[in-house]
RNA sequence: GGUCCCAUCGUCUAGCGGUCAGGACGUGGCCCUCUCAAGGCCGAAACACGGGUUCGAUUCCCGUUGGGACUACCA
């Protein structure tokens, strides 16, 4: 099969929430099975839902997508622009006799729904408006597709293989509301031939519409798309993913400290595997990426392995670019101040020597204090342990030395301690951890001489000063 | 209740009839070391169960069990 350039796929939210780690994962294996393929990429927004869509959700999709680098080619189309075209198929079916209004209201419907279920019977429409000879002038009707109700109708999904579905346990759907609005699984298949889609990847919650849709395509004489239903994402209680589970949007995980890629990497792993790599460039992926080597089932959300992954990333990264996106960190921290000056070049020597221990943003921005502020907050058992008057003595000693020094880099210092541990037989542990207490307000950071220079002499001697006086 | 999907270490997964069942996260130990990391080495840890098919099943088929989704004038 040629599917160059020929590739149509879409990711078709609906605005009645933010961007959630679920739809992003749908969101990334349309784009990039599109990618892949050199096709086109499209984003919809399903907002037929007029009473729970809104605008603000709209924005946090889009800027959920621009954050993880997931660019579309078209769109994003919105249904409600496009009323006018569905209205102007149900007309069609109407007409064919393949559709009908029907006039029981949503309360009549609801109550037999209740008294189905609680008879242990399927809450299936009766049908009753079916065969009504005439329309009732004046009263309010919504209008049904009529289902087929003999034979059976096989999905052939990419993903799950052949799926088969007895054709009477569906039921007459409504493809339009009585406020004159059309419903999901109408407008799907509408928007699906009109934009052309090749292939519609999504998630596998929608296999059992699949077959309902199948048969609006059939009814319009339009051959439906390809089909590749995903697994879903799960809680750590195997139950699906939800605000329950703690963090599910994806801005969310911005705010964080994860990086896009780090999530879009933990992500494609979540359903899909290419032997056993962990770690991709999005130009691997797109590479490698194939519809055969996605899973069947199911997987938990594990945040232990993307905060792992992000370690990765923020290690691999740039220093310098590793400081930009931390600066609204710092800000946001009340490090630095919004319009400060800050010299690039050393807050990147800076984050340098972090990379290989933050796994998130937040935690390297944390770290940058003892580098930026003019004073540190001593961590009391650090104090307890490190600062008692023995190590006070030396450190005041040393302080003296530090005073004098005219090259306080890295490598002097580290001579300077040598000497110093040397000549008053201790271990120079003995003397490094009291200082890293006295200049970073902790007992872990990077290694004390890099520290040392990059805090520079002028903090360090004010530092140790105010352990030793206080 | 009905329909459908799924089933390998705790988790993500490799496996596409014959493997000491592989990797990754996490976890335990060791090494490195001024601390913390990073890194390296070693370890514990899985084929849900029962029937078939087959010379041989983790792998194919059927049940059971267990999880999940859908079942709206939501998408």
């Amino acid at each position: 099969m040629d599917t160059k350039n020929t590739v149509r796929v879409r990711f078709a939210p609906s605005p009645t929430g933010h961007l959630h780690v679920g739809g992003a994962r749908t969101a990334l294996f349309n784009w990039l099975f599109a990618r892949h393929h050199g096709g086109t990429f499209i984003l919809r927004i399903e907002d037929t839902d007029t009473g729970r869509s809104t605008e603000e959700y709209i924005e946090a999709i889009v800027e959920g997508m621009r954050w993880l680098k997931l660019d579309w080619d078209e769109g994003p189309y919105r249904q409600t622009d496009r009323f006018d075209i569905y209205r102007n198929y149900v007309e069609r079916l109407l007409l064919e006799g393949k559709a009908y209004r029907c006039y029981c209201s949503p309360e009549e419907l609801e109550q037999r729904r209740q008294e189905a279920l609680a008879q242990g019977k399927p809450p299936k429409y009766d049908g009753r408006c079916r065969n009504l000879a005439e329309p009732i002038p004046d009263k309010p009707c919504a209008v049904r597709f009529k289902m087929p109700q003999e034979g059976a109708t096989i999905v052939n999904d990419l993903i799950k293989g052949p799926i088969e579905f007895e054709n009477n346990v569906l039921e007459d759907l409504i493809i339009l509301r009585s406020d004159g609005a059309p419903t999901y699984n109408f407008v799907v298949v509408v928007d699906d031939i009109d934009m052309k889609i090749t292939h519609i990847i999504r998630g596998d919650d929608h296999i059992n519409n699949t077959p309902k849709q199948i048969h609006i395509y059939k009814a319009f004489g339009w051959e439906p798309p390809q089909f590749a239903h995903l697994p879903m994402i799960l809680g750590a209680d195997k139950a699906r993913l939800s605000k329950r589970h703690g963090a599910t949007s994806v801005m969310a995980y911005k705010d964080m400290g994860y990086l896009p890629d780090a999530l879009v990497n933990y992500l494609v792993r979540l359903g899909w595997s290419c032997g056993d790599q962990e770690v991709f460039t999005r130009e691997e992926l797109i590479q490698y990426f194939s519809m055969e080597n996605v899973g069947k089932s199911a997987a938990v959300f594990n945040p232990e392995k993307l905060l792992w992954l992000n370690s990765q990333y923020i290690m691999k990264e740039e220093a310098r670019g590793l400081a930009e996106t931390a600066i609204p960190f710092l800000i946001k921290e009340g490090i630095i101040s919004e319009g400060r000056h800050i010299d690039m070049e050393w807050l990147s020597k800076a984050v340098n020597t972090l990379k290989e221990r933050s796994r998130t943003l937040v935690e390297l921005v944390s770290s940058l204090k003892y580098y930026i502020l003019e004073y540190v907050e001593i961590d009391p058992k650090a104090k307890d342990k490190f600062l008692k008057p023995e190590n006070l003595k030396y450190l005041s000693e040393l302080n003296v030395i530090l005073s004098g020094l005219s090259d306080f880099t890295a490598a002097e210092l580290e001579k300077v301690f040598h000497a110093f541990a040397d000549e008053r037989e201790i271990k120079l542990g003995a003397i490094a951890q009291p200082v890293r207490v006295a200049v970073t307000g902790g007992t872990a950071s990077p290694g004390l001489f890099e520290v040392l220079e990059i805090v520079g002499k002028d903090k360090v001697i004010k530092r140790l000063s105010k352990v030793i006086g206080g």
